[in-house]
DNA sequence: CACTCATATGAGCAATTGCTCATACAATAA
DNA sequence: TTATTGTATGAGCAATTGCTCATATGAGTG
């Protein structure tokens, strides 16, 4: 606040600059939710899976070894934020990436991670 | 364990391929660790602001109206994932994204959350 | 040297997270 | 109907997170 550093105009300057180009605060808030949901390794995890294909929430837990009801959290979680679709077929539910977005996100991500 | 659902042939085929196409477990981990550094409001804005430009960390501070401790503990988490790096100039340390992958990584997040 | 200023960091805390357990709900079968 | 099975969800908890405060470090100034 009181900061000698930040009185110069060149620093007013650029923080106002700074400023500037961020994007809405509510757009910020969203896309850190987008990423929260994919901070988690399970939840990094199901979405890997439903890359591959849709699976119900029974194979995902199996395949995950996870229980039932962690998995089952996780979906409601990305379900509220709109990463997943799902159906129902009979007992069972399937679940499915919701766009391509997310492919893309995770597709970034993955190579970024395999490097040194 | 017991779940009939996971007894089948087939699901026992698909939980095998899902397991199989999922990457190694460290490199979940290494991506899970960069999305939650995504996952910050305030960490994401400071990536986003150093993709504007390099700053130092009191610009910083000013520009996103947060501590300069605040922003240094960020700072430091985002140096240990080697998200940022940084130059010394005489008292100041001016802080800029390590590499293109985070920058696509934001770009890619950016447009996402600009949709419905 | 002492002093200032930009930055870094440890301690402590309220808030959040990710799991388990128990239970509720939904769809099919007997 | 009741029983069974796949899924959803609330409560409760240990662990983690993101901040503040106080203090340390490091670099320039007088």
């Amino acid at each position: 606040m009181s900061d000698v550093c930040d009185i110069t105009s060149v620093s007013e300057l650029v923080v106002r600059e700074v400023r500037e180009s961020l994007p809405a605060e509510d757009t910020v808030q969203r896309l850190a939710e987008s990423f929260r949901a994919l901070s988690d390794p399970t939840r990094l995890k199901i979405l890997l899976a439903l890359a591959e294909r849709e699976l119900c929430v029974c194979n995902l837990a199996t395949a995950l070894r996870m229980s039932q009801s962690a998995i089952s959290h996780h979906l409601r979680t990305l379900r509220s934020l709109r990463l997943v679709r799902f159906r129902r077929e009979g007992r069972m539910v399937y679940y499915s990436l919701a766009d391509e977005h997310i492919v893309e996100l995770l597709r970034t991500g993955v190579e970024h991670a395999r490097e040194p």
